[in-house]
DNA sequence: CAGATTCAATTAGTCCGACATATTATTCGA
DNA sequence: TCGAATAATATGTCGGACTAATTGAATCTG
């Protein structure tokens, strides 16, 4: 039940620990391993909707984390939604419709584990409305720098294949220059959502060991088409290159 | 400065009250004092991204709220992307693009002033380009509950005008019962912040004394189709609704 | 006996003061 | 001039105490 046990513990414990902050040394801060514990039991449902968790004082203790601590990051999950805490009452997990399913570090706590597939169909008709809409707007008003953000993320892709971290970097890289060749505040607060997706995506196919296509030359024709400021054929591309993304994806799972 | 004076102070402050939880009593918590004070004053660019505000020594003591408070605020921020806080650097401010723009509290503090024209522009290409194809989806996932919900809004809309609270709540009402309808949960996470826009457009239409059209019938044709299970009905017509009222507010303007 | 009211228990909210930790900036030495 | 040790500084974490709000039960009243 505790945090950093003193130093090397042979892995024991019949529990999962709960935190571990990361790696090597403390990665993020400690208020920070909290949340994802608390964020990930919530999002993976083990504490379901309309339940009460601990109160801060036992919880905090069984986490070994002072009050603070704990208090802070049960304010972050707060902030996205999903508990609501009132004197007397408790924290209580808020129904699935209040979440923020679109904040980046939910989507980290909902990709951390199995994530549900239904929600990753949810995710893929987001990008499919979005993202060819957002391809024309981005013909129509991408600039100098907007180009060549894409281009480099293109040359990163051509050289790095999608199996590498450094390929599914420039794959997210591409949609977010897209996005932000939109010029649209909220089209670009997306971008961190759609990546996520994008990236589980093409992680998820690589370990169904199922890698049919080539994901380049749909990436290509896109990017030529709003270079080119041809906004239909830019949202006709990208259509197209979502609905194959997502045919693959469905065919893996 | 101070936040809570003693009793009844002749508002003889020079500067704006920083913060005044809410009217009668204490509304919210004081920490949501803070954070929205901190919000709006960020959100508004009366401190600029990149610039560090004060230390949280003085900033707290400055607001008359104890360290724990203003760090908990602080860390609500930080969950919404406005601000990253490190050891000796301090907290900054992120630049836009890391802004959850589309958390309903960053919402909120956008429209508690006068909001950014460019921004407003922003939240109705997406109403455009996601709208549309939630009505769509609705139309062939809908069930009796959503229809319900849906005929009730526009009942609603019908004996109140948009004049009152209660008829921006009904046409919130309205929207957001289409959105749940489409059963995609990222699509209702849309929810708040598609109300948002909705909202905040027609009181500027009603502050501008330009109410030319009666929104009902471009209402009831939405609905209509969607009870129908007409799909490409459904999307016409909540495109002509957006399409029309994104050129109310814009002769508005 | 049903309903409203008071009251006490519980839990989050706030406060304070101290120490630990991580960075940046500086200073010293090769 | 450059690099490494060092000091200063702001956030991070801790612990305990007290406050305030809300709920649920006990109690009083009609």
């Amino acid at each position: 039940m505790a945090l950093q046990e003193e130093e090397a513990q042979p892995a024991a414990a019949t529990a999962a620990d709960p935190l571990t902050p990361s790696p090597k040394g403390s990665g993020r801060r400690l208020r920070g391993a909290v949340a994802h514990y608390l964020g990930t039991a919530i999002v993976s449902g083990r504490i379901a909707p309309g339940e009460r968790l601990t109160g801060e004082v036992a919880n905090s203790e069984a986490l070994d984390v002072s009050r603070s601590a704990y208090r802070e990051a049960v304010q972050v999950l707060t902030a996205k939604g999903l508990v609501e805490s009132r004197p007397k009452a408790g924290t209580r997990v808020l129904p699935r419709s209040k979440w923020n399913m679109l904040d980046p570090a939910v989507l980290a706590w909902a990709f951390s584990g199995e994530p549900d597939l239904e929600f990753v169909r949810d995710l893929f008709e987001l990008r499919g409305i979005v993202e060819p809409n957002a391809a024309r707007l981005a013909a129509e008003r991408r600039d100098k720098t907007d180009i060549k953000a894409m281009k480099d993320a293109i040359g990163k892709m051509r050289r790095h294949t999608l199996a590498t971290e450094a390929g599914r970097a420039a794959d997210r890289d591409f949609h977010d220059a897209l996005l932000r060749a939109t010029h649209n505040s909220t089209l670009i607060a997306l971008s961190a959502s759609i990546g996520a997706a994008v990236n589980w995506t093409t992680q998820f196919k690589q370990r169904a060991r199922a890698l049919p296509r080539d994901p380049l030359p749909d990436h290509v024709r896109v990017f030529d088409a709003i270079a080119a400021g041809d906004g239909e054929a830019a949202s006709q591309a990208m259509r197209i290159l979502v609905d194959l993304a997502l045919e693959d994806t469905r065919s893996a799972m």
